[in-house]
RNA sequence: GCCGCGGUGGCGGAAUUGGUAGACGCGCAGGACUUAAAAUCCUGUAUGGAUCACACCAUGUGAGGGUUCGAUUCCCUCCCGCGGCACCA
C-alpha cells in the first residue's frame, strides 16, 4: 500500500517552487548555456485549458526540465494570446467588456496552469491585450510602415456576414467562416497590409533550421514559387489586322508551347477587359461577369467543376510566329494570380484542353515525347519532351526551348524571364474591436499621418463601445476615440478605427518575453540577442503556414531593421500529435471531450501528464482511455514505494546493469522526446529493482530519471533521500558502459529462417563453436536430418541460421 | 487530383544501418488476501491446431507480388485512414 499523497505533495511543492523562486530565470547567469524553451501561448478562451493544452505544455515542461537537469540554464515562460473574437462575440451576446471576460478567463487558466507545476517564469508573463504589450505591436506596426511595408489598398476581400466582418484567406475553411460556419460572401474595402510577398524568397531558405520537413515543404507549398516566362501579347484588328496600341502580359512556366497557343484568356476581373471588348459581344461578356461576381471563390474553384466562359471578339498577335489568336474571358482564370491572364496551349494542357473541345478551338501540337507516343486526339500530353510545329525552335528539348524563346522575346521587348508566386501579402485590418488599434491618423490636411512612437499606445476605450457589429469596426462608435488631433498640424482628424489581425501580435512575442518586465523598449537588445532564438518550440502543427511563417517575416524586418541580430526565430521546431478518443477527434459537439481538471483533481498532475506522454509517440498523439491512466497511478504508487522502502540489496548486478541500462536508455529517448519509451523503461526498472531491491544511491539516480516528467513525486522523495535543496539543482546521471557488457547471450537457431532453438553462449563465441553446439542440440539435428545443409549463416552473438534442402 | 504521414493482439502501443514480432501498459481470465467489495499481490493472455498437461505444429505486422539464408523493416502494384494543398497558368 503506498502513503503516496498526490494532491497534498503537488501543492506543498507547488508552494514551495514559488517561495524559492527556483524557475525565476537569472538571465544574466553566463555560467550555464541558455536555453529557451517555448510553447505555443494559449488563447484564452471561456472553455479552460483542455487537453489539447494539456499535451502540449506538460511534454514541453519535461523537456525544458530535462534541459535543467543536463545543466542548461532554461527559460520556460508563459503568456497570453488574448485579443480574438471569441472575446467580442461574447461581449456583443452578454455585455461584458472583453477586457473583463478575458482578465477572468486569464486569471482561472492561471490558476490551471500553476496546478500543472510546468517551471513556467512567471516573473515574465504577458498577455497581448494589455496595452504594455500592444504599445509594442503598434510600435513594430510604425516600423514596418516607415519602411514602406505596410500600405493600405482597396481590395475585394471575404466577408463574413455573421461576424460582420473580414476574413483572411486563412481563416476560411470550405467556403465557410472557420469562425462560425456562415458562408463567405464578397466586399471591397480599404484595408493595411505588410508586404511579406517582399520576403518571399528569403521565407523560402530553410537552411539552419532543425524543423519537421513536413512543416518545411507545406510552406513552401504556401509560398508557391514557380519559374517561367511573362509574354506580352498585343491587341490588333480584327479586320485589318492592325495593332490597336493595347496589350497584355500572361505568366507562363511553358514557354516552350507558344507555337501551340491557339487563344488568351482574361480574368473576368481583368482591368483591361471594358477596353477591349469588340461590340457585338459586350451583352455576353458583361452577363458572364456579373455571374462571376455573384460566385465566392470557393464556388469558381471547386472541384470537377465544368469550364465555362466567353468570347470577347478581342483579338491578340501571337509574338512569336505573328498567329492571330482570339481572346477569351472565364472565371477559371484568377485575377489573383501572376498576372491575371493565361496564354492556352490546348495540346499541352488539360485544362485548356477541355476548354478547346467545349467550344471548338483549334488544338495544335508542338510538343513530342522523347520516347513514346502522344495522342493528342485524345487528350492533352502535359509533359515534357522535344519542339516540333515551331519554326527555328524544332527539335530543342523543352527546358533548351525555354530559354532560346524567352530570350528571342527579350530582344524586341515581348518578354523576359519571371518567378512568380502564390503567396498574397498579408492583410492585418480586421473591423473588430478586441484588438491592437492601428496606430495611424486621418487629417483632412495632412492626409494619413502615424502616431508618433511617444504617444504609443492608442489605447483601447474602455466605455461607451457598442460592440454590436454594423459592418463597420465597433470603434468607429465611440467619438472620444475617434477624434483626435493631427500630431502634423494639430487640426482636428480622425483615427483608425481598424484593429490589427491576431497574428500580428503573435508574431514577435517569443521577442516580448525575456524582456516582458522592461517598460522602456519592446525588447532588450542585450538580453534578446543573449536569449534569442528560442532553442525549441512545441505547438500544433495548425500553425505550420500562418503563424509560424508570419512570425518569421516579422523576425526578418526586425533583423534587416536593425533591432535584433538574428534572423530565423525558431531553431528547433516540433509538432505535438493529436489527442483523441475512442479514435475520434474531441470535441465539444461530439461529446466526447475528456476533462483535464477532472484527472487532475483524482490522480495528480503527474500521473495525468504522464499518462498523456505514455499514450503514444509525442509528435503521433494517441488515444485517450479512461481507465489507461490507472497503470500510470500504479506505477507512480510502485516507485513511490520502491524509493520509500528501506531494504537490503538482493542482487547488486542485475540491479546496477539494470539501473545504467535504464539511464541510457531514458537519456537516449529523452532527446528524441520519445516520452512513451522513457516511462516504459522506468516501469521496467521499477518491476526490476522491486525485486532485486535498491541501495541508497540507486535511489538518487532512479529519481533524477523520473524527475523530468513526474517533478513533484521527484521532488518529494529527493526530500525523503535527505537531500537537501530541489532535484532540479542536481545533475542529470551518466551511465557506466561498463557494466552494460554482457558475458552471455542467448543464441537462436534457425532452420531455413524459421526459429528452432535457442542457447546460452559466451558473446564472443567463434561461429565454428556455435555451429558445433547447435547442431548438438536434439530438436536442430532432426531437422538437419531432412536433407542437406547447403548455407551456414551467423551473426556474432544473435543468430545461427542454417538452410537445408 | 497532387503532396506528406500512417495501417502491428480485444485496446494504446514496442521493435527497423534487414536478424527471436508483440516490450511496457490497459482490458480480460484464474488464484491469494477479505464476511464481502474496493485496493493490492501472484499467474496466464497473438490466432488456429494438438495434448490430461507440457513438449510441439501451422499461421501471423492492410492486400498481392519481388529481392534475400532471413522482411513489420528494402523494391513494385493496389486498398484503406489521417493531415495539407487544390483550376497556380
Amino acid at each position: 500500500m503506498s502513503l503516496y499523497n498526490a494532491r497534498k505533495t503537488e501543492e506543498k511543492w507547488q508552494k514551495k517552487w514559488g517561495k524559492t523562486k527556483l524557475y525565476e530565470t537569472d538571465f544574466e547567469d553566463n555560467s550555464r548555456e541558455k536555453y529557451y524553451n517555448l510553447i505555443m501561448f494559449p488563447y484564452p478562451s471561456g472553455d479552460k485549458l483542455h487537453i489539447g493544452h494539456w499535451y502540449n505544455f506538460a511534454p514541453s515542461d519535461s523537456w525544458g526540465r530535462y534541459k535543467r537537469l543536463q545543466g542548461f540554464n532554461v527559460y520556460e515562460p508563459i503568456g497570453y494570446d488574448s485579443f480574438g473574437l471569441p472575446a467580442e462575440n461574447y461581449a456583443i451576446k452578454h455585455s461584458v467588456h472583453p477586457a473583463k471576460s478575458t482578465e477572468k478567463n486569464i486569471n482561472y487558466m492561471r490558476k490551471q496552469l500553476k496546478a500543472m507545476g510546468a517551471m513556467y517564469n512567471w516573473k515574465t508573463e504577458l498577455s497581448t491585450s494589455s496595452p504594455e504589450y500592444y504599445k509594442w505591436t503598434q510600435w513594430i506596426f510604425l516600423q514596418l510602415y516607415k519602411n514602406g511595408l505596410a500600405y493600405k489598398k482597396k481590395s475585394p476581400v471575404n466577408w463574413c456576414p455573421h461576424c460582420q466582418t473580414v476574413l483572411a484567406n486563412e481563416q476560411i475553411s470550405d467556403g465557410k467562416c472557420e469562425r462560425c460556419d456562415t458562408e463567405v460572401t464578397k466586399k471591397t474595402l480599404s484595408q493595411w497590409f505588410f508586404k511579406i510577398r517582399d520576403y518571399a524568397e528569403r521565407l523560402l531558405d530553410f537552411d539552419g533550421l532543425n524543423w519537421p520537413e513536413k512543416t518545411k515543404l507545406m510552406q513552401k507549398h504556401w509560398i508557391g514559387k514557380s519559374t517561367g516566362s511573362e509574354i506580352v501579347f498585343d491587341f490588333v484588328n480584327p479586320d485589318t489586322k492592325e495593332p490597336t496600341g493595347k496589350s497584355v502580359t500572361v505568366f507562363t512556366t511553358r514557354i516552350d508551347t507558344l507555337f501551340g497557343a491557339t487563344y488568351i484568356v482574361l480574368a473576368p476581373e481583368h482591368e483591361i477587359v471594358p477596353q477591349i471588348i469588340i461590340e457585338k459581344h459586350k451583352d455576353n461578356v458583361n452577363d458572364y461577369i456579373e455571374k462571376t461576381k455573384k460566385e465566392t471563390d470557393i464556388n469558381r474553384s471547386a472541384e470537377g467543376r465544368e469550364k465555362t466562359g466567353v468570347e470577347t471578339g478581342a483579338f491578340v498577335k501571337n509574338p512569336v510566329n505573328g498567329n492571330i489568336i482570339p481572346v477569351w474571358i472565364a472565371d477559371y482564370v484568377l485575377a489573383s494570380y501572376g498576372t491575371g491572364a493565361v496564354m492556352a496551349v490546348p495540346a499541352h494542357d488539360e485544362r485548356d484542353y477541355a476548354f478547346a473541345k467545349k467550344y471548338k478551338i483549334p488544338i495544335i501540337e508542338v510538343i513530342k515525347p522523347k520516347e513514346g507516343n502522344s495522342n493528342i486526339e485524345e487528350e492533352a500530353f502535359t509533359d515534357d519532351g522535344y519542339l516540333i510545329n515551331s519554326g527555328d525552335f524544332n527539335k530543342q528539348s523543352s527546358a533548351e526551348a525555354q530559354k532560346n524563346i524567352t530570350n528571342f522575346l527579350k530582344k524586341s521587348g515581348k518578354g523576359d524571364f519571371k518567378t512568380q508566386y502564390k503567396l498574397r501579402d498579408w492583410l492585418i485590418s480586421r473591423q473588430r474591436f478586441w484588438g491592437a488599434p492601428i496606430p495611424i491618423i486621418y487629417c483632412d490636411k495632412c492626409g494619413e499621418v502615424p502616431v508618433p512612437e511617444e504617444d504609443l499606445p492608442v489605447t483601447l476605450p474602455l466605455e461607451g463601445v457598442d460592440f454590436k457589429p454594423k459592418g463597420e469596426s465597433p470603434l468607429a462608435t465611440v467619438d472620444k476615440f475617434t477624434n483626435t488631433v493631427c500630431p502634423n498640424c494639430g487640426g482636428p482628424a480622425k483615427r483608425e478605427v481598424d484593429t490589427m489581425d491576431t497574428f500580428v501580435c503573435s508574431s514577435w512575442y517569443y521577442l516580448r518575453y525575456p524582456s516582458a518586465h522592461n517598460k522602456e523598449v519592446p525588447f532588450d537588445k542585450e538580453v534578446t540577442n543573449k536569449w534569442l532564438p528560442v532553442d525549441m518550440y512545441i505547438g500544433g502543427p495548425e500553425h505550420a503556414c500562418m503563424h509560424l511563417l508570419y512570425a518569421r517575416f516579422i523576425n526578418k524586418v526586425l533583423k534587416d531593421l536593425g533591432f535584433i541580430n538574428f534572423e530565423e526565430p525558431f531553431k528547433t521546431l516540433v509538432h505535438q500529435g493529436l489527442i483523441t478518443k475512442d479514435g475520434a477527434k474531441m470535441s465539444k459537439s461530439k461529446g466526447n471531450t475528456v476533462s483535464p481538471d477532472e484527472f487532475v483533481e483524482k490522480y495528480g498532475s503527474d500521473v495525468f501528464r504522464m499518462y498523456l506522454m505514455f499514450m503514444g509517440p509525442f509528435t503521433d498523439g494517441g488515444d485517450w482511455n479512461d481507465s489507461g491512466i490507472k497503470g500510470i497511478a500504479r506505477f507512480v504508487d510502485k516507485f513511490y514505494d520502491l524509493i520509500y522502502t528501506k531494504a537490503e540489496v538482493q542482487d547488486e548486478k542485475l540491479l546496477k546493469k539494470t539501473l545504467h541500462k535504464t539511464i541510457k536508455k531514458v537519456t537516449e529517448d529523452m532527446e528524441k522526446l520519445q516520452f512513451n519509451t522513457v516511462i516504459s523503461a522506468l516501469m521496467e526498472f521499477t518491476n526490476i529493482a522491486t525485486k532485486t531491491r535498491i541501495d541508497e544511491d540507486s535511489k538518487k539516480i532512479a529519481v533524477k530519471l523520473i524527475a523530468p516528467l513526474a517533478p513533484h513525486l521527484a521532488e518529494e522523495l529527493w526530500e525523503k533521500l535527505d537531500e537537501g535543496d530541489s532535484v532540479f539543482n542536481s545533475k542529470w546521471p551518466i551511465y557506466n558502459s561498463e557494466l552494460l557488457i554482457e558475458e552471455n547471450t542467448e543464441i537462436v537457431v534457425q532452420i531455413n529462417g524459421k526459429v528452432r532453438a535457442k542457447f546460452n553462449a559466451d558473446v564472443n563465441i567463434e561461429k565454428e563453436d556455435a555451429l558445433k553446439t547447435a547442431k548438438n542440440i536434439d530438436k536442430v539435428q532432426k531437422y538437419l536430418n531432412e536433407g542437406k545443409i547447403v548455407k551456414e549463416i551467423y551473426v556474432p552473438g544473435k543468430i545461427i541460421n542454417i538452410v537445408v534442402k
